[in-house]
DNA sequence: GCGTCCAGGTCTACC
DNA sequence: GGTAGACCTGGACGC
């Protein structure tokens, strides 16, 4: 059954410009349909507690949130979906200092007006730490592949009892992000043979584990009272998070005072401000300085301009 | 075909 | 603390 869920949206919430935000929109389970305006994905526990989240136009600022539920959910449940949602859409970001800090500029004043910078996240952080290992040093495409592996081998299905997507999207479009737990008990040589980690293996093995057996509450830190300084240890002290992964992390816990480069960004720096010559990272950081804590959010806006004003790449 | 390079990096050993 | 080298995969490219 289909149950329309009542979401509180902040004034300057803009849907499209949330959901293709960066590329989590085109890693399962996540599935955008650029025709009709719509994001979808399963959320839920995997039981009787799991469902498929949608979210459709025609409101940029209020789109339509309607969860998908093979029977009649609880008033609990109910409220457990609005809170996943809430979180996928990062509604309880405050932006409204970030807009009005981008229309003290010419260069960023854009920014304000295009109600930019909330970002798409996972319907866990554990969620986010894994797909952001899987981006690193390998093409985007990769990327893909290796996370629609892994989504497919270890998350569980939701049955709806509705169509979710069609064609070779069906499959993985309908299963939840792996548990820790279904990861931690695989191997690494079945992460590496099967779902093709390569090294990245025993990074995502190792988090699995500390994550299931309690010994890391990675999910404590989308709420947590730390400074981004001790978050930005935190996640150091995750194997196969490096300072690109970190600092890309911290942007998904609403922190953005670092940069988090990765070659893709020094390359379209370079394009956009020095003639297609790379400059080494502290220029590009002296560039971005006087955003101060925005200056991680202001670089990602400016290297991903292009996609607001053209196409967006997902 | 086949070899090489490299892409939305990170870790470890060594200095 | 700074740096070189190894590390998986898979697509692009040159031959």
């Amino acid at each position: 059954m289909t149950t329309a869920l009542s979401l509180r949206f902040p004034a300057d919430f803009h849907f499209e410009h949330t959901i293709y935000s960066h590329g989590w929109c085109a890693l399962f389970p996540f599935l955008v349909d650029r025709a009709s305006g719509t994001l979808t994905r399963a959320v839920g526990d995997g039981a009787s507690g799991s469902g498929v989240l949608r979210f459709s136009l025609p409101s940029q600022r209020r789109p339509r949130c309607e969860l998908l539920t093979r029977g009649k959910p609880s008033a609990a449940r109910l409220s457990a979906f609005a809170s996943a949602a809430r979180g996928i859409l990062h509604l309880d970001l405050d932006l409204r200092p970030f807009h009005e800090r981008m229309r003290t500029e010419p260069a960023t004043e854009w920014i304000a007006r295009a109600r930019a910078g909330r970002m798409l996240r996972g319907e866990t952080f554990f969620e986010d730490v894994v797909k952001m290992i899987l981006t690193t040093n390998c093409s985007w495409s990769l990327t893909e592949t290796m996370n629609a592996r892994l989504v497919d081998t270890f998350g569980a299905e939701v049955a709806v009892g509705a169509k979710v997507a069609v064609g070779a999207e069906a499959s993985s479009g309908s299963h939840l992000f792996p548990t820790a737990a279904a990861i931690a008990d695989s191997s690494e040589d079945f992460l590496r043979r099967e779902v093709r980690l390569g090294y990245r293996a025993p990074y995502v093995l190792e988090l699995a584990h500390r994550v299931a057996t309690g010994a890391l509450d990675i999910e404590s830190y989308r709420t947590a009272d730390l400074s981004a300084n001790e978050l930005h240890r935190a996640l150091r002290d995750i194997k196969g998070v490096g300072e690109y992964a970190a600092s890309n992390l911290l942007k998904l816990l609403g922190r953005f005072d670092s940069l988090g480069l990765d070659s893709w960004c020094r390359a379209k720096f370079a394009e956009l401000h020095n003639g297609g010559t790379v400059v080494p990272d502290s220029e590009i950081e002296a560039y971005y300085t006087r955003f101060e804590e925005w200056k991680g959010l202001v670089m990602w806006l400016d290297v991903t301009r292009h996609w607001y004003a053209e196409k967006f790449p997902f």
